[in-house]
DNA sequence: TATTAGCACTCGCTTCATTTGAGTGCTAAT
DNA sequence: ATTAGCACTCAAATGAAGCGAGTGCTAATA
C-alpha cells in the first residue's frame, strides 16, 4: 500500500493530537481539527490503512487510534517541524545557566536541571570528563604538626588535592623545596605515567621524605585511576507524575525506580554517541532497558574540555519538537559563553 | 482520666499494629494478637477512652482506630522499645560507608543513600559546614600565559582554588615570590576578616600584581560569602511510593515536590538542631511545611570539623524504633572511622 | 472511481442500587 | 469490673443499566 501524501497528513495529524490530549484520537477529531476537507468516513478508511501498515493501533475495537512506536518514528524522523522556543523559554535557561558555575559537574547539574525546568520532563545527565591532563605543579602544604596537604595543578588548571596524615614532622621550608623538587620532577607528566626510577630518583634525592613521596604518587594513581568517575545525574522525575500514563501508581513506579538507580541511567544512555546531534529513541525500540512507553531524547555536550550527554525523558507521547529545541539551544549554546562574561571560562573547583 | 498502664498497652498495641499493617486496628485484632488477657469489648472501652483523651481517632465511625498526632507523640517518647540493628542492616551501611569518600559532600551523600535503601524510607541530608577556617596558605600557580590558579590553603586543609583569566603575565618566579607574599600577608586570618589596608599595603609592596591581588582578594570574599552554601540532597523519594499512603498519585506528587525542592527541605530541617541527639517530628505539628500524615527524623552529625543533618522523611506511621536505630548507628559511628583505617579521615577534595 | 452519508454494532465508563462484613456502642448477664 | 450478645453504621465490593464515542460496512452521490 502505499505512503501517500494524504496518509501523511492523517499520521500527522493523529500524532500531534494524541500528544496533546493523550487520549486515543478518533476520525471525527480530525476531520474537524486538522484536515477539514475531507469528511470523517474517508479519514476513517485512511486510517484503516494506516493501522494495516503498522503506525497506528487501536486500545480496543471501539475506541480513536493511537500510533504506533513506527506511528512516531516517522513523526519525529520526517514529520514533525522545528519548534521555535520561546523567549520565555531561552531566558529561563539563560538564567540558570548564568549564575556562577564552580565545578563542572555544578554545571551539568544546572543544565539538567534548566531542561528539566523547561521541557516539564524529566531528565538525565552524564559527563564522561575525558581528562587527559597533564602536571603542572605539585604543592605541599603542612596544616599541622601531622598533617599536610598535596595539591596537584593540571594543565588545564585543574586541582586535585588531599590531606593526608604523616608519621614524621614536615615543615614550611622541607616542604617548599620538596614542592620544587616534585613540580621539576613530575611536571608536564600524565598523572598516569610516574615511572618507578622516577619514583625512586625522587626518594634517593630527598631524604627522610619517602613517607610523602609515597602519598604524593600513590595519590596520584588514585586520582587517576578516576577517570571514568561518569557522574550520573537526574532531575525532574516528580514532573513526570503530571502526565496521566504516569497516573498508575505501578506505571510511576517503574520509572521513578529507573530514575533513581545510577546504573540502570548509564547503561540506558550510554548505548549512542551519534556525535554532537541530538538523537531521539522511542519506546522499547531494542535497546532493551524498561522504558517501555517511554522515549529518550539524547545531546551531546562538551564544555572546557569535559564532555558528557545531557537527555530528556518522558512519555512516548513527548513533545519531541520542543524538547529537541531546548537540547539544541542549551548543547550549542554550551561552547560559547551562555550568558556570562569573560568569568564564564573561569573553571572553578573547590570543597 | 487515668492513664492506665492498661490504656498504655493498648495504646501501644494500636500503634505497634497500624505501623505494621497500616489499616485501621480493631478491637478484637487487639484482644487475639496483643492483650490476649482481656476481652475484646473491654479492649474497646478502652479504646474509647482512649480516643477522648486525644491518643487516637476513627477515620469513620464504623472502622478501627488509628493514632493521633499525640498518639505517635508519647508512643516515640515513651512507649516505644529500642530496635535492635539486624547484622545485616550494619553490614549493609559498613559497605555503604566503606568506599573512600572523596569530598565531604560525596561522604554524606553516602550516608544519606545508606540510610534510604536500610530504612526503605526517604532521607534528606543538609552541609551545614560551619567554615571558620583560617588560612593557612596562598598559592599561585601559573598554568598559560594568561592564566594562573589561585589556591588557598585553610587550617583544616581544606583546599579552594579557581582559574583566573589575567591580563598581565605572570611567570612562575613571580608567582612563588608572590604566593610567599601573601601567604605571610593573610596566614592565620579568617576568609572574610582582610582588611583594606592589608590590601593596599600589598599592592605597594608588589607593584605589578595589582591585578592578581585583586582577583585573590575577591576570590576570597566570594568563597567566604558561600558560608551557607549548604548543599541538600535528597534520596529514596521512590521508597515511599510503596506505601499504600501514597497509592493516591496526587499525595505521591505533593510529597516527591517537595523532595525535589531544595528550599522547601532546606526549611523543613532547619527547625531544631537539638544537639546530637535524634529527634522526632511528627505530622504537622507545628512547624509548618506541607509534610502533613509525613514524619521527620532528624540527627546532627559530625565529621571531620564539618557538621550537618540527616534525617528520614517517611509517612506517620513509620516504623520510628528501626529508624532511629540506624541514623544513631549511622551519626555515631562517624566520628569513629565506619570501616576503614587511618585512610577515613584523610580529607580530600577535588575537581 | 473516489467520496460521503447513514446506520448497526462494539465496548469502555459512569451511575446507581444492593450486598457484604468489619467494627462499634450499648445493655444485660456474670 | 468484665464480658457476651446484639443492633447499628458505613466503606468497599459487586453488578446491572445506560451512555456515548468511535468504528466498519453498505449504499447513495458527484
Amino acid at each position: 500500500m502505499e505512503f501517500t501524501d494524504r496518509k501523511r497528513r492523517i499520521l500527522h495529524a493523529v500524532v500531534q493530537d494524541y500528544i496533546e490530549t493523550a487520549e486515543p484520537v478518533g476520525s471525527r477529531t480530525i476531520a474537524r481539527k486538522y484536515v477539514t476537507d475531507l469528511s470523517s468516513a474517508t479519514i476513517r478508511n485512511e486510517m484503516a490503512d494506516l493501522e494495516e501498515m503498522g503506525y497506528l493501533e487501536q486500545p480496543h475495537s471501539s475506541a480513536g487510534r493511537i500510533p504506533t512506536v513506527l506511528g512516531y518514528r516517522v513523526f519525529v524522523d520526517s514529520l514533525m517541524e522545528k519548534y521555535k522556543l520561546s523567549v520565555m523559554e531561552t531566558i529561563r535557561m539563560q538564567e540558570a545557566m548564568s549564575e556562577k558555575a564552580n565545578r563542572f559537574d555544578k554545571l551539568i547539574e544546572k543544565a539538567s536541571l534548566a531542561i528539566a525546568n523547561v521541557t516539564n520532563y524529566a531528565t538525565v545527565a552524564i559527563s564522561s570528563g575525558k581528562k587527559r591532563n597533564r602536571i603542572k605543579a605539585v604543592q605541599l602544604v603542612p596544616v599541622s604538626e601531622k598533617e599536610a596537604v598535596i595539591i596537584i595543578v593540571t594543565n588545564e588548571g585543574g586541582v586535585k588535592s588531599k590531606k593526608v596524615r604523616l608519621d614524621g614532622f614536615v615543615d614550611s621550608g622541607e616542604a617548599v623545596m620538596l614542592s620544587a623538587e616534585l613540580t621539576k620532577a613530575l611536571s608536564g607528566r600524565t598523572l598516569g605515567d610516574i615511572s618507578l626510577e622516577t619514583v625512586v630518583r625522587l626518594k634517593s634525592e630527598n631524604e627522610g621524605a619517602d613517607e610523602l613521596i609515597d602519598k604524593v604518587v600513590s595519590f596520584m594513581s588514585e586520582t587517576c585511576g578516576e577517570k571514568d568517575t561518569r557522574e550520573v545525574i537526574s532531575h525532574g522525575g516528580v514532573n513526570l507524575l503530571k502526565f496521566p500514563e504516569y497516573s498508575d501508581i505501578e506505571k510511576a513506579k517503574e520509572i521513578l525506580e529507573v530514575l533513581d538507580n545510577k546504573e540502570q541511567l548509564q547503561s540506558m544512555i550510554n548505548l549512542p554517541s551519534a556525535g554532537n546531534k541530538v538523537n531521539i529513541i522511542i519506546g522499547d525500540e531494542k535497546n532493551g532497558i524498561k522504558l517501555k512507553d517511554c522515549s529518550l531524547v539524547l545531546c551531546n555536550y562538551e564544555f572546557n574540555g569535559n564532555e558528557g550527554t545531557i537527555g530528556v525523558i518522558g512519555p512516548t507521547r513527548m513533545d519531541y519538537a520542543r524538547v529537541v529545541s531546548a537540547l539544541e539551544y542549551l548543547c550549542e549554546g554550551m561552547r560559547p559563553q551562555l550568558g556570562g562574561g569573560t568569568d564564564k571560562l573561569e573553571q572553578r573547583e573547590e570543597e
